[in-house]
DNA sequence: GCGACAG
DNA sequence: ATCTTGTCGC
């Protein structure tokens, strides 16, 4: 169903429209779980040149498969983004990338974990649910660092330890710990996957480590491909 | 108006 | 988003 839209949806010309598409992907989002038996994950992941906010956009989606746990097939793409980094926008940024990767996968992920917010932004359209309702996919948002909202309360200090993320009175996301001593990391709703759901999952790939393992696989990927593709203009 | 601001 | 070496601690 979001096939017909995805057109209005994936590089609108400015940021005027761009908040207006946001408003309509965020409305058009599941916050309730819809998926089925996860036979194979995935994380999502970009890469780019240092400081370079208008270079070219270097995508990977590394699957997983499940419950073996064992890493399996990887899709790389490159795009010019639509503009330059803004922060609350940067789905147009990396769709574009992120949707050619996908294209190449020849067997799709059953859920998706995409590095950055879902539903904790602004306009509740971070990149995990941009993506999430354009492939029409679960997702998963996995952040770093906070882009809205505020912690309530505090995060404990063991593994699985949380606390809820609030925006202007809404709970948009969790903060939870992933690693004795290590800052805690951002869940939030892409799509089609609840917010409980979702800390399972992050918990349930997290060995040990700070990111889930889908989200580190994807970085390298998309590492990879940003090396491959500097190498071949260095030929070239 | 001012500050804050994923990747 | 990325770079780079060492250092500290489990």
């Amino acid at each position: 169903m979001a096939e017909h839209r995805r057109r209005d949806w994936f590089a609108p010309p400015d940021l005027k429209t761009a908040t207006h598409a946001q408003r309509e992907i965020a409305e058009t989002c599941e916050t309730t779980d819809r998926f089925g038996r996860v036979g194979r994950a995935a994380g999502a992941d970009t890469s780019s040149a240092w400081r370079d906010t208008r270079g070219p956009i270097h995508a990977a989606i590394a699957t997983l498969a499940w419950p073996d746990a064992v890493a399996g097939e990887a899709a790389a793409a490159t795009r010019i983004p639509p503009f330059p980094y803004v922060p609350g926008y940067l789905g147009f940024r990396e769709a574009p990338s992120l949707l050619a990767a996908w294209d190449k996968l020849p067997e799709k992920p059953d859920l998706l974990f995409v590095d950055g917010q879902g539903r904790s932004h602004p306009r509740r359209c971070g990149i995990a649910t941009h993506v999430g309702v354009l492939l029409d996919v679960p997702t998963i948002g996995v952040a770093k660092t906070l882009l809205c909202g505020a912690v309530e309360g505090e995060v404990g200090p063991a593994p699985g330890d949380r606390a809820p993320l609030i925006d202007r009175g809404e709970t948009v996301g969790v903060a939870l710990r992933t690693r004795a001593r290590a800052a805690p990391i951002y869940i939030s709703t892409g799509h089609r996957v609840s917010l409980e759901t979702s800390v399972e999952w992050v918990l349930k790939l997290t060995d040990g480590r700070r990111l889930p393992l889908p989200i580190r696989l994807a970085h390298e990927a998309a590492n990879a491909q940003r090396r491959a593709m500097t190498d071949q203009m260095a030929s070239a």
